[in-house]
DNA sequence: CGAATGTTTGACTGGAGTCAATGAGGGTGG
DNA sequence: CCACCCTCATTGACTCCAGTCAAACATTCG
């Protein structure tokens, strides 16, 4: 029994434009159904062609590629409200894989009908090229990270980016966030080995910057550790949902 | 005297989806004018919201972002078809600045007309979307390469990749492109110092696989330098232009 | 010709990678 | 209930790719 989108709980989050009822019709109309995975589960596959879109409703997940030679780059984490399957429901070809990191809740939307949805309704097409917008503003943000940050700097810019995302879409805030990923997939996110990155994440430790037990992180003072990552608090900007 | 649409040169290109009739009239009522700058003009700013949007008509340029420390990352080298300004139409806010490189003229549009000719017309709203998209996949294989890439490979893939934009584009081919950048450029791009890029260009001209005299670079086998590059020599898919 | 810009080299340094071993929990099957 | 295993976190020792510093060249240009 799915969600209805009338009451769907990430709407409401300020992280997300407001929708009219209207917005909200059309997309049940869209929403062929709910799909539940278990944690390590593949979503998307890197060159496939997916049948169907998702929306990440609950829980966590990884966009990553390989490389020939077996390295995986991490290019970004999901979180509830990121929309997947854009490139194949657009270009036809998804460029990179999605996997469940914890069981995962998602929105399904039939690929076929994407264009049928837009026809009837532009805004969506406008929508659509917003939420591309966004992931493009975001992985530029991540490229001058992996290119430009020290391994000191790029951990601490990713605990605040991922700690401002969670906090915008309301399941945490307050300082602290859970973070179901492993130290391995912050590390294939930022381009550094694990062990660096461990050794990185011991020293934000113990200069008193960060707190990471288990599944739960903890920023005592976001303004320091923003510091330390050079750069800013500023809030994600708002983006629609699909 | 701006070029007309209907005659745009970059429209038959391979890389460029086909246009019907009424598509090509339809855009030429969107583009307001044609804009010839110099090289080194900044086109667009970081943080700003353009009231124009443009398409690359003839030279090249660059978009990049600053870290506060004041380091550059080019986040991709803009070539003859490319939007620019996509993130400032939707999102209201440019991620990265561009600047032209050599002297560009760029098909202005109105960023204000760019809702009603959505909504005119749906499918520009997708291809809008199929745009960004094409960013996004982009974008990724680049974070890849810095990220998990050594330098070689990088300057190698790096050097495919370009080449293979710049034959789907109709500008170059026959193993040889006109590359106006400088190795200051391709270091900021591929996270790597000046001197390091430089020595790695070295050695691949050592090892016959590449040549480059000041802007023209040769590439005697593709399928060498592809593979130093973990690469592979797939075409760039097709895409809209707007 | 001097000044600027960009390329090339050499010498040295150091941040991050690699290798390897130890710890710390969490499951699970006998 | 506990020994064993598996995954992930942690630490130390060592290596090396890439960064930094600095100087020499090459071209272009006013």
């Amino acid at each position: 029994m799915a969600t209805d989108c009338k009451h769907c709980p990430l709407r409401r989050k300020d992280l997300f434009a407001p929708m009219t009822a209207e917005d909200v019709a059309s997309m049940q109309r869209f929403k062929v159904g709910e799909l539940v995975v278990d944690a390590g589960t593949p979503i998307l596959m890197e060159g496939s062609n997916s049948p169907q879109l998702f929306t990440a409703l609950h829980g966590m997940g990884l966009r990553y590629r390989h490389l020939e030679n077996g390295e995986r780059q991490v290019i970004s984490f999901v979180f509830p409200g990121d929309f997947l399957g854009l490139q194949a429901g657009v270009m036809g070809e998804m460029g990179h894989s999605v996997e469940a990191t914890t069981k995962m809740t998602l929105c399904v939307f039939d690929r076929r009908e994407l264009w049928t949805y837009i026809k009837a309704d532009p805004e969506r097409g406008f929508e659509l090229a917003w939420l591309a917008a966004v992931e493009e503003h975001f992985l530029g943000e991540t490229l001058t990270t992996v290119g430009q940050r020290t391994a000191m700097q790029a951990v601490a810019w990713a605990l605040i980016r991922i700690y401002l995302r969670l906090e915008a879409s309301g399941s945490d805030g307050g300082g602290q966030f859970r973070f179901p990923f492993k130290q391995r997939d912050l590390a294939d996110a930022l381009g550094l080995s694990l062990v660096h990155t461990n050794k990185t994440i011991a020293q934000l430790k113990s200069r008193q910057l960060i707190g990471w037990e288990g599944d739960l992180v903890q920023i005592p003072d976001l303004e320091a550790l923003a510091e330390v990552g050079l750069t800013t608090l500023n809030r994600p900007k708002t983006r629609p949902i699909m």
